[in-house]
DNA sequence: AAATATTTTAATCAAATGATTAAAATATTT
DNA sequence: AAATATTTTAATCATTTGATTAAAATATTT
């Protein structure tokens, strides 16, 4: 009998699992290296022998979460073969589906931004690639047209951002206020993949 | 000469004023009693004395906090004497106040409920009296006119919040990803003041 | 002014916590 | 199978950190 229970691929795997679920979870001061241990169900010296601290374990759990809060919504905005409102549904619908996956993702980097906001900077290259996106080209054709409001465009990404995102930061306020289960508001979220872009529109509608 | 310099009562008041500071700063966790007593200028034990412990004072912090986040907006719903949509103008435009005077605050509140939420129950009776508010009363009142579309107004909470308070989480982001210094961020969010009231009514003229 | 109460401090404790070390266990290569 | 390299662990360190204590300083009351 000689079956490999624990391969080291597996011991750091683990270890890198429980890592992005607590610090996600708790933020990277409330999270304890043994708590994590413990989660991994590993040696505390095997954490930092792997990932050599506490600090450098985070820094990699925060890069990987950046992409998968970015990475799949992101090239969305970049694709030449849709039209602006076509991305619009497209974007809302996966980007929701995204967080409604990992709801703790939203709070976890932005608190990680806004603790140590210098080394952010090249590591957000997803986001400021933004500017010489399709989608932004697209819109500024349309404003040449005349078809855009003239009020600053970064309104509609916040905008946009806000109402897809800032509610699942709202989920604990809403269930400690009102008598809403996690189910119902997660009926709400799907619900507001399709009314986001209605709304989006109406405003871009506004002369 | 017998000038008092510190009385007791600015010491306790000090201290309060600077664990507010730091604890909305950089959150329960992360947060070292000794900088709270150095940034008040006193002896550590002293803290212990005024307060009992770290928890104490923080448990002291957040409910104030809440009260500073909810305390002036809140009333502005329950006012019988405006119409419902002089009071999104004034609610919008108070609560930019309030956040953009202290930016901490909203995601000091949010992790405190999300690492906390039984607590929060109570100390939320502002957000919880909304329902039955006038505010409440005048859009139910609306929707059997049948002016307003038939969705959840838990919708129309959400995108109001959103696009107040979302934009000030995403400061940090904004700056790191686009070269927008701080004074025309809050340049935007003055723009906003006017924007986001004529945003919300295109939404509910949607049928 | 003496006695008493309150406020403030310096020194210290005890527990928690990130990290290291040296040895044991396991896997890989020769 | 022996030798070597890699992985894992138990035990321990050194700091940090929240909290306490006992005494000193200051204010208040008698």
């Amino acid at each position: 009998m000689d079956i490999k229970i624990n391969t080291a691929q597996d011991a750091e795997q683990k270890i890198k699992e429980a890592a992005r679920k607590i610090f996600q979870q708790k933020g990277f001061a409330a999270t304890k290296t043994r708590d994590i241990a413990e989660e991994a169900g590993i040696n505390l010296a095997l954490l930092n022998y792997y990932f050599r601290s506490k600090q450098k374990l985070y820094d990699l759990i925060m890069l990987e979460s950046i992409h998968a809060f970015f990475g799949k919504v992101m090239p969305i905005l970049n694709d030449s073969t849709t039209t602006l409102k076509e991305k619009l549904v497209v974007f809302v619908e996966n980007y929701i589906d995204v967080i409604s996956e990992n709801p703790d993702l939203p709070i976890f980097i932005i608190n990680g931004i806004k603790d140590n906001p210098n080394d952010f900077a090249e590591k957000l290259i997803f986001v400021s690639s933004l500017k010489s996106s399709v989608a932004v080209q697209q819109f500024m054709a349309e404003k040449e047209k005349g078809n855009m409001p003239n009020i600053n465009p970064l309104h509609f990404m916040m905008n946009l951002s806000s109402m897809v995102i800032f509610p699942f930061m709202m989920n604990p306020l809403i269930k400690a206020v009102t008598q809403i289960e996690q189910v119902q508001f997660l009926t709400l979220m799907e619900e507001r993949k399709k009314l986001i872009p209605i709304w989006i529109e109406s405003m871009l509608r506004l002369s």
